[in-house]
DNA sequence: AAAAATATTTAGGGCATCCTAACTATTATT
DNA sequence: AATAATAGTTAGGATGCCCTAAATATTTTT
């Protein structure tokens, strides 16, 4: 149906999308896809022809209805296969990430939802990201950063925000994961690292660690 | 490390090599990737051009070491994707080939070993055709066709030459499967049908059907 | 052994996607 | 408001892979 150059695009845009309110800029794309501003506006005017997207020159891209149903079929395959990479083949938490990457972009729609069967229907993938619904449904977040809670806090980290492998390799070290309790005892005034417990443990994480850090509260 | 396309013509030339003795002749790849011979000529003399073939100009191509190598590395995937879609998934050995098709591009070598590990070190895929092993040996196989038997000879299906969804449904609804027992009592004079029983249930098998199946004798 | 038939290669393009460099519009600064 | 800085677009070209039509080599037939 859409090549796989046009696949990612469009998840580009949904991801960039979430952060930006008006319209995706060129750069960003250009930046977050590894490509040339050049090539964007090809491709983005490519995907305004095909509805997938609107677009006003100088103004930046935004999904259509019909990009965002694809972009979300994309995002739902993605989460999907590193699900079934950490739970079923015993991959770590910051191996997935490529290969789920081209996994992605294959095209069968009866094997999307045999291994949303074979994993009982997972809601959320390693990271802690929401799986889109079959139906096209995406659950709001309402999720919590760690770095803005208040002190006496209690709560669960419910995901990352960065998901590169060296961010999550940090976090084994630290035996921090998804699940992890954790309890606010007290906020550095100099830098905002924060005196924390996690599963019991107290430790010091810095700003931009609790920054990277989603939680919900008990 | 190689492009889809690539990998595409090396299964293809490997493939078309076990039958004929000699090079791979331009036309049957165009016919067997479903191109046209200008491309494939274009091709090969890029694939000769990397050492994955050896190429003389109006005789066809014959893979190198490094060319089968290769080959094997993607058959490997097709096969494993294959008896895992079966085995795991719960797929028809008629639904399964298309979409190895695409999975065996799937580079990280990390993915095909776990799916390996998985399936227990299946030997062969869900059509009988051998898994190559991840040293790049390949079994030799001696595979028997059925339409070649004695009349008395006595058995076990154990692959299908042709695995194309037809036969495979056809197969089906005869409830003829690998690993199924059979005898063949008689061949009729005129059309060389066979007199057989499967899993002791006495039936008629045209030699077309016959020459499309592979035995192994009790 | 020549002619006819067939197979293969070459020439010349097309399409998708990317790139650099030059140009133009938007925005930020003075 | 004019100028400078930044962001975005267009022009022109490259690469990979495919195609048709024309040219050439091989194989088959007579
Ligand atoms: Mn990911
Ligand atoms: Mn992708
Ligand atoms: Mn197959
Ligand atoms: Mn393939």
């Amino acid at each position: 149906m859409f090549t796989r150059s046009e696949e990612n695009y469009l998840k580009a845009i949904f991801h960039l999308q979430q952060d930006a309110k008006d319209g995706v800029s060129t750069n960003s794309l250009a930046e977050s896809l590894d490509t040339k501003a050049a090539s964007v506006t090809e491709m983005v005017k490519k995907l305004a022809g095909k509805n997938l997207v609107s677009y006003k020159k100088y103004y930046g891209a935004t999904l259509t209805e019909k990009g965002t149903e694809q972009a979300l079929k994309v995002i739902r395959k993605h989460r999907l296969w590193e699900s079934f990479l950490v739970e079923r083949l015993d991959f770590n938490w910051d191996e997935v990430h490529d290969v789920a990457e081209q996994l992605e972009h294959i095209q069968s729609e009866k094997l999307v939802d045999a291994i949303d069967k074979l994993l009982d229907y997972p809601k959320a993938d390693p990271h802690g990201d929401p799986i889109p619904c079959k139906d096209g449904t995406f659950p709001k977040e309402n999720k919590s950063v760690l770095s803005e809670c208040e002190i006496g806090a209690k709560g669960v980290i419910v995901g990352v925000k960065d998901s590169s492998p060296i961010f999550l390799k940090y976090l084994d070290k630290l035996e921090i994961g998804i699940n992890s309790n954790f309890k606010i005892n007290d906020k550095e005034a100099f830098d905002a690292a924060l005196d924390i417990e996690i599963d019991g443990k107290p430790l010091q994480l810095s700003a931009k660690m609790a920054a990277n850090l989603f939680v919900e509260f008990l």
